[in-house]
DNA sequence: CCTTTCACTCAACAAGCGTTGAGTTTACGC
DNA sequence: GCGTAAACTCAACGCTTGTTGAGTGAAAGG
């Protein structure tokens, strides 16, 4: 016997979910179509909206992060890890978030609090001055590495390993985070 | 007697100009519409068109950057002036190229080669190992916080001082860039 | 076995887009 | 001054988009 009507259902709506993630990743969310994501997965454009209400709501569902787990390791690592740096490349979530984040408000907004999050988890771990700004600055690091790693694809980054940008950007963070207090000036 | 005909034409391109800068750089190339455009310039939709062909040409006139001047200063104070943080903001041709280069493919081509030119001309700059790498971190690195602080406008960033934020991301960026070699691993 | 129900498709609509060509006004050349 | 050319506006086209409602075929239920 074949698959009961549920299942059905919910394997269609996971492979929309999975050619959105894909496209909007790609594309970004203007440049992608119900169409396109339809055509990927393999059904009509109007299941599409029939499944998850509206194009919004789709995006919605197909960046739906899982918060940042709290691994209580150190900041810096906490920071190599989170932004996909030592395991594989960050999730199609991620990059679709990332890559809405700057044209869609929507994406923005989802992108904003889950940055702010961070800040606010790595300002809590600092003692020194301007914590603030500095767990800040770091989350900004990252992200700019994982857009010119990621989206962009800067040659030289695209070329690197994962080990490789850890082992140099560390010692980089930690002068932002574990600032070596100076004799002077 | 009133402004000749030529002079008439180089200012109201100079005010479609303007209006796409805004525009392009607020909301980015898709949600920027030709209509938008000129309302804000107070023409006609077809006056744009007219004068700039087409909404890519138009997008590559607004957003074209006089390349990075090679200041022959230090590659840390370097990236610190080029990406605007010591006066004033970045101009609106480098917000709306910012903005737009992760979605539109047009502006990533014309980011990617701006950033790798970047790139290539701080890495020559040094003499330590993985010269390319750290030049791209570094200039990666600069684009985050300029992502962070004037498209996202993360709180902490936005609340901050430019100074504050050299002051803080200088020695980051020493460690990238002229890093003390260990003692030892 | 028949009816109901639900996942799904088909065709189409309304709106917004970039773009075009004809018309209108205004400054220029003779 | 008058005809010409250029700057500009008006109305509209063709296309794509998100979205909708009617129709269809197969599974579920009695």
């Amino acid at each position: 016997m074949g698959p009961t009507r549920a299942e059905r259902r919910r394997r269609s709506e996971q492979r929309i979910l999975t050619a959105a993630r894909t496209l909007f990743a790609a594309r970004g969310y203007e440049r992608t179509t119900i169409r396109a994501v339809a055509e990927e997965a393999g059904v009509d454009p109007s299941l599409v909206i029939q499944n998850f209400g509206s194009k919004r709501e789709l995006f919605s569902r197909a960046v739906r992060i899982t918060a940042v787990p709290d691994t209580g390791a150190e900041p810096v690592e906490q920071l190599l890890e989170t932004l996909g740096l030592k395991l594989g490349g960050l999730p199609p979530q991620s990059l679709a978030m990332m890559r809405s984040m700057l044209t869609h408000p929507e994406a923005a907004d989802s992108a904003r609090a889950l940055l702010e999050r961070q800040v606010d988890q790595i300002g809590e771990a600092l003692t020194c001055e301007d914590a603030s700004l500095r767990a800040a600055l770091a989350v900004s690091v990252m992200l700019g590495v994982s857009i010119g790693h990621q989206l962009l694809e800067l040659s030289a980054l695209s070329e690197a390993s994962p080990n490789d940008i850890a082992r140099l950007l560390r010692p980089s963070l930690q002068a932002l985070l574990r600032p070596v207090p100076e004799a002077d000036s």
